[in-house]
DNA sequence: ACAGGTGATGTTTACGTAAACATTCCTCGG
DNA sequence: CCGAGGAATGTTTACGTAAACATCACCTGT
């Protein structure tokens, strides 16, 4: 900065304001100014930066591993969020799911160059890592039912869950099977609660749900053992990737869909509208959830206390061919 | 780190000399310090550290967004191999891949905390994108074949779509079609050289190229094409979600995979098994792929001249149901 | 014409750390 | 018993920037 502002005649602060677009300063100067840092190929330095500014213009996100394609999307979104607010993202994988790691992460995080801190993790996970986190980092947490502790933003799991369930029922299905998610993920919980609580408002006693892990291959085991009840004529899986193995189980059965059985799925993944047959399923809405993060935390950096709470963000059925009335309706 | 010092009864330099794991410090010293650290809750600010030390443990990846697998299994496996190496990662999203943004990318990067950059993006966009990377910043390329110019890690696209080719000839198929990525793709680009070199090495004359975007949409289209084709026994698509497409075309056309026809993919995604049928697709390595990015940026920081050149992550074909010896073999 | 302002620029200082150098104290060989 | 050498710790300084304050020239209204 020094040399920049001897080649260009000026004190280094002037240099200072140029570099940080402040006003009061004569066209005349700053077009020296910034000929001068062209000249000398001048980068201000961001650790100098952060050091005399107090913050880095930059906020963390730890996330288990990139497994879940909902994850990457929201932190796809959250990058771009942030990246329009002019903060850069950086990542902290967490490579193992224990209480460990995470507390391994949260602790590093202390020593991070960051602002504030988006996790997007099951709620299980955080307890009791919350007490390494750094005093005064803002905090918000994706996927996750901490609503009561943390800002959280989340997809509106149950109501998707019901449209899901109420879509089915609307088409005439005596019933809906459910193809559940791991019995610890939080979402995989809140998708199969709103199912069984349809039900039960339709006067229906829910049918024994079938657990699967999210993974496709998974969809597949519980899909084979589905497929050999014949009352079986509606299933919501609880996410596409499963509905993507139930559908193959089934057509390995002979069972064909929708004629026979309609399948719902959950997520909405690119792929899913070329499935055979194309999915009916719940479109999650991640962009909103990464922004509405990004938002989130940057509101507590300039208000003193946010206040916990959650906010949904709406799910929406798409409608495929993969749903049909039930045989013989 | 003056209060700690205080509290510790040390000096300042003894409090940093403990932060750093530094030898030569009494054990009984170093339990006052980490004591008095604990007490006030020290946490080493990574700006002044970053300041003086020159340097951020900071790795920057530069990707248009986080639109295909590939590029996010890479950044996973990028992630976890820095922390490993103690190093952070910073997200350089580029909302849309034009040379503008990607320059943007750049220059913003000459003001980010970052001590290298890992490019996962096709060459393409690379071109004059270099300028205004700061000086002495060392740079990877994945998925490019920049060669000449950086050091690049890339799969070995040419030998997986060589297998493909192979594995459908040795089959009995007269010929193989090939359902093509975008032109302006340059993974894209080398597996549809390598299938019409294989084709053209077992003296045969390639039938001609269907071009899809990579979207399991745009396969469904190109599949529609290649089902009113009586001749067409055996497709090789560029990627898995193309062959997904092609998948339900061929279906729909009551053309059975693989009695009829056999389809291989390209990237073994998770889901790939579970499709109707289970696709033999060419397994690509991109932990492999990440670890070695990392690798290499850490490797040009530490020796001063890296030479540019590229190195292959072999892939592996992983056979599945959807291929099979053509009708009447 | 002059006091009082206003806008442009310069000077000083502190941000928190770690390298370089300085000091203290102890051990050990002769 | 003394001095050399080394281990443990302390002191000084600089990293590059931007906030706070200081200065200076010039304009405006009476």
């Amino acid at each position: 900065m020094g040399d920049v502002a001897r080649l260009a005649g000026v004190s280094a602060q002037t240099v200072s304001r140029v570099s940080n677009g402040f006003a009061g300063v004569t066209e005349e100067t700053r077009r020296q100014v910034l000929d001068a840092m062209r000249e000398l190929d001048y980068r201000p330095n961001s650790a100098a930066r952060a050091l005399r500014r107090g913050e880095f213009r930059t906020l963390g996100v730890i996330t288990f591993s990139l497994s879940t394609l909902g994850n990457i999307r929201t932190l796809d979104a959250i990058a771009a969020s942030a990246a329009r607010e002019g903060y850069a993202v950086t990542l902290l994988p967490v490579a193992v799911p224990t209480q460990d790691e995470v507390n391994g992460a949260f602790s590093r995080l202390g020593e991070l160059a960051v602002d504030a801190v988006i996790v997007i993790m099951e709620t299980h996970l955080l307890d009791a890592a919350t007490v390494s986190l750094p005093p005064g980092i803002p905090v918000v947490v994706a996927d996750s039912d901490a609503g009561d502790r943390y800002t959280v933003v989340d997809t509106d799991q149950a109501g998707g869950a019901r449209d899901a369930v109420r879509h089915l029922l609307d088409l005439g299905h005596g019933t809906v099977w459910h193809l559940a998610g791991p019995e610890d993920s939080f979402a995989a919980q809140r998708r199969a609660n709103a199912w069984r609580a349809t039900l039960a408002e339709a006067g229906l006693v829910p049918p024994p749900p079938v657990r699967g892990d999210w993974s496709a291959e998974s969809g597949y085991r519980a899909g084979l053992l589905l497929a050999e009840r014949p009352d079986c004529t509606a299933v919501f899986a609880a996410n596409d990737q499963m509905a993507l193995g139930l559908l193959r189980a089934l057509h390995e059965r002979g069972r064909t869909v929708p004629d026979e059985v309609s399948v719902v799925g959950f997520d909405d993944i690119p792929e899913s509208a070329s499935f055979l047959p194309p999915l009916t399923t719940i479109h999650q809405d991640f962009a909103e959830v990464g922004r509405l993060c990004v938002e989130g935390v940057l509101t507590s950096m300039r208000r003193p206390t946010p206040e916990p709470g959650t906010t949904l963000v709406p799910t929406r059925l798409v409608s495929r061919r993969s749903t049909a009335p039930p045989p013989g309706h």
